[in-house]
Order: structure tokens, then sequence, then C-alpha cells
DNA sequence: AATGAATGAGCCTTCATTCAT
DNA sequence: AATGAATGAAGGCTCATTCAT
């Protein structure tokens, strides 16, 4: 039965499962159990490869952010103008694997995590750091340095909130809409920059 | 020990020692022990009261619903012009009550909660319904009948996502920043109408 | 509210409850919450009247061996001559108070109690030797000194045993049959008497 | 600690041990812990090995009555004549294994129990179609087509009070007795059965 | 007389975790 | 490599019982 070479299959494995169990149920509360067994093996097994409850969500919480992080880079790769550097970020936000219900639940558990987790605090503060400098490099250009932190803020914050009410409301918008609405804030930022730049 | 016409007292006592046990948690994945203990009774009395684990999440959950409902009514009753209307409902959301790290992640749990919990999930629709409306008749006045429901949408979620912010990261900003950022947003979709409505 | 003089009524009540829930719950293990519940009362109340559970159980025990105690003299004094007082005993014991499922399922509980609880061992003993008396008594004259024992524990097993089957079997006999049966096995000891005491 | 394979004897422990357990308590009112302790392992193996407190019990039930078909069975196997075969069924109930005190309790217990758990009426109801089929068929060569219904309710109740009695009664019939009873009862059957076959 | 308030004890059950195999 | 065996700790919940009122 044991496969040579199968640990970092495995390994992937059971942070898909804890990803899926985590989304699913909306908390950290699910039991190594439903999460190995999600990933075809034993507890016994996720702890000899993982040591730790916590390390499995931590390393699930890594993996998330990882995967969004090479979605922004990958996207902002192809951009050629600032403007297509903000929409690769946006894009980036509401493309499908990221945007999709159970993902989005369970970046809000890790959110809420990393209130009581300093590790995974730790984890956050470098992808939510990374993040924003992408967004205040790519929208410096279109709105100047003296309004770029306030775009970036407004836009950063409105993507978290069309996040959330994506996951979590039946009403919410979609991945067109959340785009829609974003590019018309972004939009409005630059109308008004250009406005104010003539003047 | 046991005094009459104690109920009405200690089932608040409980209610709050939830909502703070639950926001300092970051999840529901807290002990009726722990709770019941904070409101200084023992476990078996919070039974008593509530019968249900389930039912202390729930009302906690109702009594914070109720809390921001009556802050934005509140806010309403004195707004003596659209505008204010608008900024009444804002400034409800950043309101000292409202605007504090544990009563936000509190709120985050919630939300996370309803998906998997149909009564709570019955619970927020009714609050969010009630929210879409107000913001939307406040809005309408200001932009116009074609514009109202991208406004109320683009609002809405910058407040959920300035909300998330503040509450789970070390930079997010502070109730100050966050009314600033909210009501530019509004000039924005202010100007944006009234050059619109002139051409 | 708290009439004059109610108190043997509550208690009565008490005990009607307390032998319904346990015949039901065919078991000892009903809370006194449920027994006063049903008896319209707060359990502080039976504890007030009774002191303890077990004291609620014992009472409620007596009351049920001392009505089947009185069904049978009752019986028992309107027979005139020895095969009626035998009849007397057996029709008692399905006559309509006693062959209920119910009551019958109390016995059987009362009977295991009896097993662990010295006083309740007690009870019955007093009981179960009154009515091997009693049947002795009436079988004597009908097949003799030298085979009453045999007689009395042939039909007194008989009747517990129909007991067992009406109550907990689907296809158990009703009081007719139990009855016949009884009827029949009793012939057959007089039969057997009659012919050996011809020869 | 852990020994491999060890699941069928310590299935086989806790089952013994709540077979004890409920026999001298009289009543299913026994904690896990209690049976755990007596097979000695922790109560959370006995719930890894069952799941649930009904299945301990369940299991312990179909154990006793697996016990009791499988003696009856064998005594069956080794009659010549039908007479033997009516005495296999009685010397079975009244076997060692069976007409012990604690066993007998357990027996009663289970027939409350099945009272209100459908599962174990649907166990019991089988054996005891079975152990009426059995007896039906032992009598029928002996009494008739036209008795044998009723010598095998006479019979079976008999058997059933003796039971309770033995096991509950200080007074009551040790095996040699209870075997004495039935015998005598039988007889008296064949012999009323003979002279109607001779008229 | 009657009850709500209050609790300690105990039960069923789950879970993270370890260990021998 | 992989798993079943095994458990201590903890959690939700119920209950018998007491005490003021």
């Amino acid at each position: 039965m044991p496969r040579i070479g199968a640990e970092p299959a495995r390994r992937r494995s059971l942070i898909d499962a804890a990803l899926a169990t985590i989304g699913e149920h909306g908390s950290l509360d699910v039991s190594v159990k439903e999460i190995a067994g999600r990933a075809g093996m034993s507890p016994a097994l996720a702890f000899h490869y993982f040591g730790d409850k916590d390390e499995i969500i931590l390393q699930t919480m890594r993996h998330l952010l990882r995967e969004f992080s090479s979605e922004v880079t990958a996207r902002l790769r192809q951009a050629d103008s600032p403007r297509q550097r903000v929409e690769a970020i946006i894009d980036a936000s509401f493309s499908v694997s990221q945007f999709d219900r159970k993902t989005i639940a369970a970046w809000l558990v890790f959110y809420l995590h990393a209130c009581s987790s300093p590790p995974a605090a730790r984890l956050f503060q470098v992808y939510a750091r990374r993040l924003h400098s992408n967004l205040v490099d790519a929208l410096r250009p279109l709105v100047g340095e003296e309004s770029v932190i306030a775009a970036a803020d407004t836009l950063g914050a409105l993507i978290d909130g069309l996040y959330v009410r994506h996951a979590l409301r039946a009403d919410g918008p979609d991945a067109g809409e959340a785009r829609r609405i974003c590019m018309a804030c972004l939009d409005r930022h630059l109308s008004e920059h250009a406005v104010g730049g003539v003047q």
C-alpha cells in the first residue's frame, strides 16, 4: 500500500481537504478525522505529516495565500499599462479559483483566526502588505502620489466587501457584478483625478 | 442566592458575555462554561434560561443586529436632508458601539455562521434587507433612480470591507478614516451624477 | 392559588403521574420534572411533599400494590365457594385496572427495582406473601394439602408470565385469553386431583 | 498499550461487562463509564467500537438472545422424541447459563426496553417467534393440532413466569423446581390429551 | 402553599493526540 | 508508510436537589 514518494501528494490532498472542509463549515471547528477522511487517509497519517492540527490549518492558510498571490503575479506579468495593472489585481480577486463561496468562507475564517493566532497573523501581514504595495504601485501613475493611498484603501476595502457579500449573502454580487462595481469605482477615482489634474 | 425576578438581567448578562467571548475568540467555538463564567453564573443556569447553546448564540446575534438597527434608526430620525440620511447610516456603522474590534469580529463570526445555520441566515436576511432599503431610499434623491442600486451596492460593500479591515488588520482604518473614505466615495458618486445631470 | 387542604390531592396527582410516566418509559429513568409537570405542578413542590425522588417512587409502588390488594380483597369477599375464591384472585389479576399495558410495565419496573432497593424489596415481599397465602388458602380445599404448594406455584407463575406477555408482546394474550388459560390450567389441576382422589 | 487485532475480544469484553452491569442494576440506567471500566478500558474506546450507548445495549441484547437460541438449538439437535424436544426447550430455559439472577434481570430489562425502542422490539420479535415455533412444533405430535396453541401459550407463559420469580423473588424457584413445575404442567396437558384421545 | 432561581455532579460524546505494529 | 488501538480532556446538556421569596 505505501507508495514511495507519495508524501507531497498526500500533503496536498490534506490541504485541499482541509480547505474544502473549513470552507463548508465556515469555521475551524472541523475535526482532523473529517479532513483526513475526505483526503482518503487516516487521521494518524495527517498527524504524521503535519504534527499538529494547528499546523494543518496554518499550511492550508499559507496555501490559500500563495494561490492568490500567484494568480495576481501571473496577471500582473501580462499587464502592459498602469490601468491594466490595476485591472489585473481586481480580476485576480474575482477569478474563478478565488471567487468561490467555499474559498471565500475559508478566507474569512482565516482572517478571523489571525486575530487570535500570532503565526496566522504574521502570515496574513506579509500577504496584506504585498497586495497593498501592488495596488499602490499600480494606482500611483493613474491617480498621483497624493491620492494613491486613499484610492488603494478604497479599492482594497471595496474588494474585501464584495468578497464578503458574494460569499455570505444570498443576493450578493457574482463575479461580473463585483468586477463592474470595482471598475466603476476606479473610473470615478480616475475622472476625479483627471479633472483635478487639468485644473 | 436565588433572587427573584432576575431573569431579564441574567439573560442580558449572558448575551453580553457571549458577545464578548465570541468577539475575542473570533469564533463560535467557545464553551458555555466560559460564557456563563464571565456572566457570573453556572453553565446550568445558562441552559435553564436559553435551553441550548444554539439559542444563546442566536439570541446574541439577534441582540447585535437589533443594537445596530436602533443605532441606524436613531440617527435617521435626526437627519434632515437626503445627504444627512446617507451620512446617518455611515456614521451608525462607524459609531463607537459598533466599530469596536470585538464587536466586528462577532459580526463576522455570525456572518459566517449564517452560511450553515438556517435560523441565523433568516435573522441576517431581515437585517440585510432593511439596511439595503434604508441605503437605497437615502441615496435615491441624491443619485437618481438609474444609479441608486449601483451606489448602494458600492457603499454597502465598502462599509463591509472597512469593517473587516478595521477589525482584522493591524493597519486597518480607524473610525475617522473609515468615515472619510466612505464620504469621499459618496462624494464621487454625487459629483458624477451632478455632471451627468447637467449634460 | 394555594388551596387549603390540597395536599392529599396533590400527592395523589403526583403518584398517578409517576405511575403513568414510569409505565410509559418502562423504567425509573424519568425525571421529577416530567412527573411534576404531568401532575400540573413544579418539581419543587414534588420535593416538598415527598422529600426525595426515591420516596416518590416508593410511594408510587406502594400505591400500586395496595390497589391490587384491594381488588383481590374485594373480589374475595364476594366469593362463596373455594373455586370462586381462586377465580377471584385470577380475575383480580386480569381486571381492567390491573391488566393494562402501562400498569404492568410499571409492575415490572418495580419488580426489577426491588432487586437493588431494599425498601422496595421489603414492600414487595409483604405483598408477595399475602398473595401466596391467599392462593394457597383458596386452593387447599380444591387440590388437597399435598398438592397445594405445587398448584399455587404453578398458577402464580403462570399469572406472572401472562402478565409479562400481555404487557410486552405485540401478540400477547388479552384479558379474556389470559383468564381462559389460567382457568384451563386450574381445571387440569383439579381433574388430576379428582382422579387421584378416586384411585 | 495498543495491541493489534484486539477488536473482537474488546467488543466481547464490553458486551459481557454491559450484561453484568445491566443485570446488577436491573436497569439500563448504567453509565458507559461503568461498563467500560468493568471491561478494563476507557469509555472512549467503548464509543470507538460501538459508536453509541444505544448500540452497546442493542448488541448486548442481541448477544443474550443469540446465546439462548444456541442453547435451545444445541439441545434440540440431541432430542430423539417429541417429548424430548419439549424438554429440550424447557431445559434450555433453566440451564445454568440462562437461569442466573443477573442474566434474567437483564432479560427483563431488555423486555421492557423493547416497549420503547423499535430496534430492540424488532430483535425481540424475531426471537419470540422462533421460540414459539419451536415450542409449537415440539408440542404438536404430543397434544394434537387442536390443543397445540393453548399448550404452547401455557407452557411459554409458565416458563416466563418462573423466570421472573426466580430472578426477582427471594423465595422464587431454583432451576430444579422450575423444571419440575414445567414438566408437571406438560404432563397434565399430555394426560388430558391421552384421555381425550382414548375416549 | 408554591415556585423560580441556582448549582454540583454526572452522563454521553467528540476530539486531538500518541503509540505499537 | 500507514493505521488501528487507546486515552485524557473537554464540551453540551440533564437532573436531583436546595433555597429565597
